[in-house]
DNA sequence: GTCGATGCAAACGTTTTGCACACTG
DNA sequence: CAGTGTGCAAAACGTTTGCATCGAC
């Protein structure tokens, strides 16, 4: 859509270091799928492990070429596509723009300001009323963390008159 | 990914028929956002009165196209963008495809099989505990409709073997 | 006549794929 | 040595845009 920025400012932050714990169990998920241990993997691991919890395969490539500049995006893209069949990520889509992957055994909801583009995590404890609801009610399971919620956060509400009636809450950027 | 189908059989089934009030209401308020009222608009308008809830862009082309077969994607996508702005319809992701359009005085969230692509439409009561516990807890204003939920339905539930244990719900498909 | 809307083609950003080659196990 | 994974280029996908023209007001 024309005004719609959609920002997506969410660089690769570190996180609390490299867990080697994590990293030998994927290693051994993979060896055991019969996959194999090339550079270019290893190297995508380590940054997945590294990264703050959401992160695009393009940051995943960018990061990678750091210190491996001939692995290439679309090498990216089919290690995480392995890596998610091995159910050791996960992808969710955090708006209009790309995807971005994280840990499956790191659960988390996502809400991103669609203004701002910034993400807050949100412990799925806070969402266990509701997938009951839906289940009893809709016979629906909800696949947890497969979606984030879109709105808008407090800082991005102070910005501008929000005397403004929610059903007209409806954003003309 | 893959494996994965994410499958889109949402055609635009027929509703109730065609609302002349909400028709003329549209109008009106085009004309009075100084916007003009090409054969193609009306079409594209009345394509969208006519249609299920949910219809893609796509859709309403090849509906429009049935009677006016000139009527271009581009232009089916600039007018769902204004009508967009004005306030009338909204656009939400149901999965990794194309966008579906829907009319905003038809307030609903969606809930989407990423087996069989089904969606469930859910009243926005269901979701409202929830809103206000992410306004209160987190500062976050959940932007009503724009975000769908994905999950599995009851019926490819019970397709395959469910003993699984939720942690390991993971598609594999 | 003015200016907003259109048709078309071409570009866009993200993701996927076909192929020959390189490397892991 | 078998066969999986890779680099590259090119295609695919849904969507957007530039531009000359058309047509609503």
């Amino acid at each position: 859509m024309t005004g719609d920025p959609e920002v997506a400012p969410r660089s690769p932050t570190l996180r609390d270091g490299f867990d080697p714990v994590r990293y030998e169990r994927i290693i051994v998920g993979i060896r055991s799928a019969s996959g194999r241990l090339t550079v270019a993997r290893r190297a995508i691991i380590t940054t997945l492990l590294r990264a703050a919890s959401h992160i695009t395969a393009e940051d995943v490539a960018n990061t990678v070429a750091g210190e491996y500049p001939e692995v290439h995006l679309s090498t990216v893209y089919r290690t995480l596509d392995a890596l998610e069949r091995l159910g050791v990520i996960d992808h969710v889509h955090l708006g209009h723009g790309r995807a971005v992957y994280h840990l499956v055994d790191d659960p988390h909801q996502h809400l991103v300001c669609e203004q701002c583009g910034g993400v807050i995590e949100v412990p799925d404890a806070t969402f266990g009323a509701l997938a009951d609801q839906l289940e009893k009610e809709f016979k629906f399971k909800i696949r947890p963390h497969h979606f984030a919620l879109l709105g808008r956060c407090e800082a991005c509400r102070a910005l501008r008159d929000d005397s403004t009636p929610d059903s007209l809450m409806r954003p003309k950027w």
